[in-house]
DNA sequence: AATTAGCACTCGAAGCTAGTGAGTGCTAAC
DNA sequence: GTTAGCACTCACTAGCTTCGAGTGCTAATT
């Protein structure tokens, strides 16, 4: 059997119907949706076509009809293809005068998850290497020194560390000095044992601070990269669709959404593709995500300058709006682009 | 009437069971549970009276007792006047190895929820006053300077600002050696016209990049104090109490704790206080916010050196195991407070 | 040959009823 | 003062009926 036009209007009918709706949807109401009209006993006549093509589903015999994962996948490849006309304005506002990565991104998932009605989640940048760019140790008190170690991408990172020994200015404009000319552009793997001995030499008296400072940066530098940093929003969002709020479900998408480690998987699955526009849709099943066999999720990738990138993710019902949903996403992600190049600190 | 001790016996025999089981009590099953055994008749008379007094309520007619908001209030009342006689170990484990507050706080959070099986939320340290402790500038880039700030109680914070002039490493230094001795130990409010108009003056030429540095700090420091961060975790776990767990209000209560703003009320109420232990109770219609009204709440607050002070909440059934809870934050308090000051950077 | 009207049929949802049992309050006996 | 006994209450459940949206099929129409 073939997907004729007429098939593809009714199928298209059913599906943003349901979306509205949620509900199951008959013969008759896409009758009357329907412009070139139709009587319902033909639609009918199609939907059982439709239903044996896989499109559709009944939910039991005498209920109106679903879309089938199938069918959400036809629909959403149909909306892929379509040029994204307008790449309307949207909030730029919103990413402006922000000092910290961090923050900036809470507020998107915030914005995200507002502006769609779906829970969101964003994850914080990956770094491909760490190449060190600057470091700089300061007295911030007798015992106490501060060590600020700036990472290519202009990732900064404070530490303070106790010393328990006498460190005069000179000394410690020397070591400064020490630290940066041996250590400048190298990624973290680099800082091997030959270049530690030659800095340890080079230092003299104070080979231990050396040491002491070398180790917290190694520690901090790992401690970012290892646990990627997963920011969720909106997720109360899914109690305002019936078919996710049924109590069980809800309670695991939630915790789901609340544990950020059983997420890692989408978001580097997603960041594995890199298929085109590094946009994803899945549907259903197609989830790698157990509790979200019931959703459909939408990610993204983003990326500013310097190779930093992250992955967005869009999470709600299968009848979300996904064309709605996509032009957002095509349109944060250009204009975080382009923010993040134009103040980049 | 009076409390007489039997009453008391049977009071607390019916809050503790209903907080095991979750279901109405009625006089039979307390009769088999209190050792000294009365017959169900005579509980049956006692629980009159405790309805009548207002500590017990029935659901319905024909249904056991539940523990009254006053109930509740009675058993806690008396828990608190107990000294906590075990200090007991606890994960002090957990508490070492941070290199970040925020990052502490998060674990906590989790830790908590995980450990007592309800949710858990933490404010972040509020500042008192925010004294400058020490300001540096350093070139990381041609045009890019980093300002790192140090603020009293080893806040740390850093800021990227570009520089539309040249400066020499020797003016650079000047700079900074400019900058603290004319703002250490000064608040944010304290820096005012004149205290910019002498710096602006010794800068000499380069008077608009203390302007800029000023404002840097000055709105780094303000964005911190502004918004109060607060860290929830476990908000999942209320899903294990039916009695929460109506799709209605658990919806309310989740986005109540996704949107931290509505906790601040909770937070601050809470920091106001202040009375002998710092440990709040609030049973049901006690509860500052309202999507709470049918938990309760126990909130305590932190503090770690210099005056830094949070606050840590636990949010659960009205059948909380108080005792447990009370225990729990009363060692995370003192073992918060210890690790800080050992190793506080 | 395609479309449509009409009708019997299906089946979940909502409403109703009777039965069940945990739990009470009261009274009278101990 | 305590307890045994009993009538009574009422949420909860299971089974039943009704209702109606929606289907599939057949026969009539275009």
């Amino acid at each position: 059997m073939e997907l004729d036009e007429r098939k593809v209007t009714i199928l298209k009918a059913i599906i943003k119907n349901y979306m509205d709706t949620g509900e199951p949807v008959g013969s008759r109401t896409i009758s009357k949706y329907v412009e070139s009209r139709w009587s319902s006993a033909t639609i009918r006549n199609e939907m059982s076509d439709l239903e044996e093509m896989g499109y559709i589903i009944q939910p039991h015999t005498s209920a109106g009809r679903i879309p089938s994962d199938k069918g959400y996948r036809f629909y959403v490849d149909q909306i892929m293809q379509e040029k994204d006309s307008e790449v309307a304005e949207i909030q730029e506002l919103m990413i402006q005068r922000v000092d910290r990565l961090e923050s900036v991104l809470k507020k998107l998932a915030k914005l995200l998850a507002r502006d769609t009605n779906y829970a969101a989640l964003i994850s914080g940048p990956r770094y491909h290497e760490n190449k060190l760019k600057f470091i700089q140790l300061s007295r911030v008190d007798a015992a106490k020194l501060l060590i600020v170690t700036v990472l290519e991408g202009n990732l900064i990172k404070n530490t303070i560390v106790d010393v328990h020994e006498e460190i005069s200015d000179e000394e410690l404009l020397n070591l400064n000095i020490l630290l940066n000319s041996n250590l400048n552009g190298l990624t973290i793997e680099e800082i091997n044992l030959a270049v530690i001995a030659r800095m340890k030499e080079q230092a003299g008296s104070h080979g231990n601070v050396v040491d002491l400072v070398l180790n917290q940066v190694a520690e901090v530098i790992r401690a970012d990269s290892e646990d990627l940093q997963i920011y969720t929003s909106g997720a109360t969002n899914i109690f305002k669709y019936p078919e996710l709020s049924d109590n069980q479900k809800a309670s695991e998408l939630l915790s789901t959404l609340e544990h950020t480690e059983e997420l890692q998987e989408l978001v580097n699955g997603s960041l594995g593709e890199e298929k085109g526009t590094g946009i994803q849709v899945y549907i259903g099943e197609e989830s790698p995500v157990q509790a979200m066999r019931d959703c459909s999720v939408i990610t993204a990738n983003y990326e500013m300058g310097e190779g930093i990138r992250g992955t967005i993710g869009i999470i709600g019902p299968k009848r979300m709006d996904y064309e709605k949903v996509l032009k957002t996403l095509r349109t944060v992600m250009t204009q975080l682009d382009a923010a993040f190049k134009k103040e980049e600190r």
